[in-house]
DNA sequence: ACCTTGTAGTTAACATGTGAATTACATCTT
DNA sequence: AAGATGTAATTCACATGTTAACTACAAGGT
């Protein structure tokens, strides 16, 4: 068979679909100084409740190296706390702090109002398919390898 | 309507699918001491014959400022060759090098084997609507902004 | 107790992503 | 021709992606 070009590859389609999709988020998270990666930090933790580092780096899908990083910006600026775990030096449990309740709440209307505008124009149908796929995607390469 | 929680997002699935998707990518590419992005660059310009940075940047869905050191590096190794627009000073073709399509046929076998693979666990039917979704959602998203 | 092995997290080094500013050159306007 | 405006590419500054190496701690085996 034929190498993929590059105007219909999988990777690549991936990456433009998450591009567009991305672009009508950009600004809001700019407005409030904070970036795509941290953003996904808070959402997780705010969902889940409190994490250690690496449930939390799987959960986000961010690599252990730029948690570290990201941690750190976020312990600063007072949106999360970590408390080191009884029993176990290595392990600590992150937090979201009342401030980063604050700021994802604050955030909630309009990242509703973008998902909807994008359903709109896409068509709730064909959104609610791509996850499916996509899903099944993911399923059938984490599975078997 | 509810903010779609991290388990179920389109970022986040998109994010996840081109993880998965690459891993089976990387370890060949490592071999060959060459980023995603430089084999990127190559592909398009082994496909669409000498460009210029800017339709070069937009082919292969690389920002300007990537687009940048990537062209140096890839210079260095003398996979590329760059020559100056007549006419216009601030252009310059791009164009892949002997060198850069050895590589790139050097690398077609594998290539197609690992796209084949995950087109067999994934069902060549699915895949071949996962992009046609894909393209569908870009083509939403690109049109009307 | 000591040593090995395993695990959580960090650090280091380098490439890319991202937005803003800058440079170099073209084109348009008057 | 001079100045204003627009465009291509680069540079800067900072955040993240990626792999490898490293530190700190835990658990098991002898």
């Amino acid at each position: 068979m034929l190498p993929p070009s590059t105007r219909r590859s999988l990777p690549m389609a991936l990456l433009r679909a998450r591009e567009v999709i991305m672009a009508h988020f950009r600004p809001m998270l700019a407005r409030h100084d904070i970036t795509e990666q941290q953003w996904r930090v808070l959402r997780v933790l705010a969902e889940a409740g409190p994490l250690e580092a690496t449930e939390l780096a799987n959960r986000a899908s961010i690599l252990p190296p730029s948690l570290t990083r990201i941690i750190k910006a976020l312990e600063e600026r007072e949106f999360i706390s970590r408390n080191k775990v009884k029993d176990d030096g290595r392990r600590a449990l992150l937090a979201i702090s009342p401030t980063g309740v604050a700021l994802i709440e604050e955030l909630a209307p309009e990242r509703v109002a973008i998902y909807d505008a994008i359903e709109k124009r896409y068509g709730a149908e064909e959104h609610e398919r791509l996850l499916d796929m996509l899903e099944s995607l993911i399923q059938s390469e984490t599975v078997e390898g």
